[in-house]
DNA sequence: CGAATAGTGTCTGTCAGACATTATTCC
DNA sequence: GGAATAATGTCTGACAGACACTATTCG
């Protein structure tokens, strides 16, 4: 489109025309659980609802300033003021854009274009309320009645709708459902699970992060062989855990992440017949 | 935010605070080249540069009725109105979401949220530029002068910076460089390759395919022995070709698109070494 | 006929899945 | 001691890659 054009075209009753903000599905593992950051929010629309923390794009600083920031910056801030987790423990997260949603009618304001963000970190503390939440938790995604486990299959292009039993604001449940099939995806072929775990983790800690995520339990010894064959997935520490298991077994060897983002060959998981359609 | 704040917040001279467009990534072959489509911009900014079709999201109609399209629908239609293809070719193109580029100072004129699309269709005419443009064709990506072939890995998190030979407009190098990711990715997992070919086709056109995306040669037995091995992906057709090769050769047998989306197990590239970072 | 291509058959190394076994630690 | 778990070893079936070979068609 031309600048001309586009001046032509630009009408101030146009305006408001569309607003952008950005959302973020944060996961994490607590207790074995994979869980979701949510916020309960303070005010209409769907006030009471619980949602995915977020807000809108931040033109200009609190002093009124023009200021711009990039999405993935506005991602890592809604998530810093919604957890009142510091600079530090953030940088252990990793952030990666998951999509846009834009249908219209999807905030009933006016026509909002939401760019989701999805992060994944370690166990955090319990977040702190914003300014527009009246709370904040991490709340296992189990709970919300979304379909889980092997129903996911990695790369599918159209998601189909999620179950929602405890209502989530907005599309949210949808955003959700979609990074949490992206996330069960990328546990397969790049080395995003050490996300999940400390600087050191044992195998068993890694594998529990698969099967947290997956839904469905893997063959400790296989699992094992496997990680160990791809190279660059974790390297040895040298050292072992300062106890062995609650209920008995040896110590562990600790591992930390290695340099490789991507996992060749990759972790597949077996898949029934669910690859149709 | 709520909509006290988000009302305490709207002040008018933050607009024109954002304005959202949809580009697409169209992908088609032609004369066994990978090809994009592109136009020439007939106005500034980028004035003669070539750029992916793409423009506003729509808030009205031309007759400045409210209206409000999908995301989708809005990539869809800068399709038809840059290709001139009518509704029925383009229901037969392949159109999914890319990511959304929103790095402030990408357009020069304000801040510009792009969301990408990307699409994949069967062998189309030449296109018809639309009224921004002063011309539209099927460029071969390859003299784009990006990086091209086995130096894309499928799920890379973070896209190198494509080089750029013949510089397109905005950061529409680098859309299109990870639209060409994503498509080199999904041939592996998904379907997606039959998008690429007509009706029916032979083994050796959806070879092709695979090796003009990946710009790598695939052994002829195996890949033929890998696809019909893979449930759901081709269906026999029953017949052959009219003729056989140009330069000799026995008659094809025809296939059909099967109704697997997913591919399982995978067609997998040998990768060499270029996973670690 | 000669060349090119479609399609079949076969061998081999690699790897995932299953299972058995040993060693170590907690209670 | 008994139970649970870490870690190692072994077997087998499936499959990818390589290669040889036959059959068919064009020029």
């Amino acid at each position: 489109m031309s600048e001309a054009e586009f001046l032509a075209a630009y009408d101030p009753r146009d305006y408001p025309a569309v607003a952008v903000t950005v959302d973020v599905v944060a996961l994490t593992i607590r207790d074995d659980r994979l869980c979701v950051l949510l916020v309960e929010r303070a005010a209409p629309p769907f006030e009471g609802f619980w949602s995915l923390p977020g807000g809108f794009l931040k033109q200009r600083t609190d002093d009124g300033e023009a200021y711009a920031e990039t999405l993935e910056e506005a991602a890592g801030r809604e998530l810093a003021e919604e957890t009142g987790l510091d600079a530090v423990r953030l940088d252990r997260v990793h952030l990666e854009q998951l999509g846009s949603y834009g249908d219209p009618g999807r905030d009933p304001r006016m026509r909002v274009i939401s760019v989701a963000y999805l992060g994944f970190g370690p166990q955090m503390p319990d977040p702190e309320p914003g300014s527009d939440a009246r709370a904040a938790a991490w709340v296992p995604v189990a709970d919300l009645g979304l379909p889980e486990g092997p129903d996911a299959i990695p790369g599918r292009t159209v998601s189909q709708r999620p179950g929602t039993s405890r209502r989530l604001a907005f599309d949210h449940a949808q955003i959700l459902f979609d990074g949490l099939e992206r996330a069960r995806g990328k546990l397969e072929y790049t080395a995003l699970a050490t996300a999940f775990v400390g600087d050191t983790f044992t195998i068993a800690e890694l594998r529990a992060v698969y099967e947290t995520v997956w839904g469905e339990q893997l063959h400790g010894p296989n699992f094992r062989r496997k990680i160990l064959s791809v190279p660059g997935f974790v390297e040895s520490v040298g050292a072992t855990t300062e106890r062995g298991g609650a209920r008995g077994g040896p110590r562990s060897q600790l591992y930390r992440a290695g340099d490789a983002t991507l996992l060749h060959p990759a972790l597949l998981r077996t898949v029934t017949e669910e690859q149709i359609r």
